[in-house]
DNA sequence: AACCAGGTTATAA
DNA sequence: TTATAACCTGGT
């Protein structure tokens, strides 16, 4: 029998913030959802058990210096979603109620590296299988967590660029295993540079990321977004294609301004549990 | 057994 | 410049 003593950590939830639809909607492949409807995984090499209670956010497996440092910018808690929420509302009565199916989403700060092999590896796949080949990606190449021996890290662009597209037949990565490679090798042969494509003017950006192999718009949309955290960013896929044609017909994603990223979070959730 | 899945590439008009 | 087939793989 054992007794957990591992440290627990409890702040303050924010309004709109909803743990389980952030975790769920297709932004991240990465955290697990325990038993106890709590969730586990794992950033910059940190392992993380995590859960929402109340008014609360329970922080386990972890340490004071973590959550202050990573983890209330990882989940984007010093962001007033409320006031998002409001503005985004003010553009459309359509907008105003698709808000009301998922407000508590929120965008992650994931790393760069890894949504953008994420992204790369979702190209004309579907979601679970998407889960498994990340999951086996990182057993495989990425190094355990210092504080969690039972977790991967993602593995690095260096391990990733020295591997053979055979190497990765195991993962089941099927033809994206070149773009991968390609990926990781021109991250680190410097070819690409994602700390500066974080802060370049966005067009340019875009266009930087979409010289690596397989990466195309929507994943280069998908990294920008989800790996740097440029929330003008409105990835489209044939959902959002779909809802907009629907929705907005006439319109373009610039109408949502600044914060288009999480509209486009707003509208996914709203018309797939709408029109199914 | 064919078809599909939160796209991209290579080829051809 | 725009259009269309082919692509690994696992599930239905």
């Amino acid at each position: 029998m054992s007794i957990n003593l591992a440290k627990v950590i409890k702040i303050k939830k924010p309004k709109y913030f909803n743990l389980k639809a952030t975790l769920n909607c297709g932004q991240c492949f990465r955290w697990k959802e325990e038993n106890d409807d709590s969730y586990s995984g794992v950033v910059k090499g940190e392992f993380l058990n995590v859960a929402t209670y109340d008014d609360i956010i329970v922080f386990k497996n972890t340490s004071e210096k973590a959550v202050e440092e990573l983890w209330v910018d990882y989940f984007d808690l010093n962001t007033n979603y409320e006031k998002i929420a409001q503005d985004l509302s003010k553009i459309s009565p359509k907008m105003s109620s698709a808000i009301k199916y998922a407000p508590g989403i929120r965008i992650l700060k994931q790393e760069a590296f890894e949504a953008l092999c994420s992204f790369i590896i979702s190209q004309n796949n579907n979601i679970p299988r998407i889960t498994k080949i990340i999951s086996l990606l990182c057993e495989k190449y990425g190094k355990v967590c210092k504080n969690n021996k039972n977790y991967h890290q993602f593995p690095t662009s260096e391990v990733i660029a020295n591997l053979k597209p055979e190497d990765l037949r195991g993962v089941g990565c099927g033809f994206r295993d070149v773009y991968l490679i390609d990926a990781a090798k021109k991250v680190e042969n410097k070819e690409i540079d994602l700390k500066a494509i974080k802060e370049m003017p966005i067009n340019e950006a875009r266009l930087e990321l979409q010289k690596i192999k397989g990466v195309g718009p929507k994943v280069a949309e998908c990294v920008l977004l989800y790996g740097m955290h440029r929330m003008e960013c409105f990835p489209v896929d044939v959902w959002i294609k779909r809802a907009m044609e629907d929705l907005f017909p006439n319109e373009k994603y610039e109408i949502f301004g600044k914060n288009a990223g999480i509209a486009q979070q707003y509208i996914y959730h709203y018309y797939r549990s709408v029109k199914r």
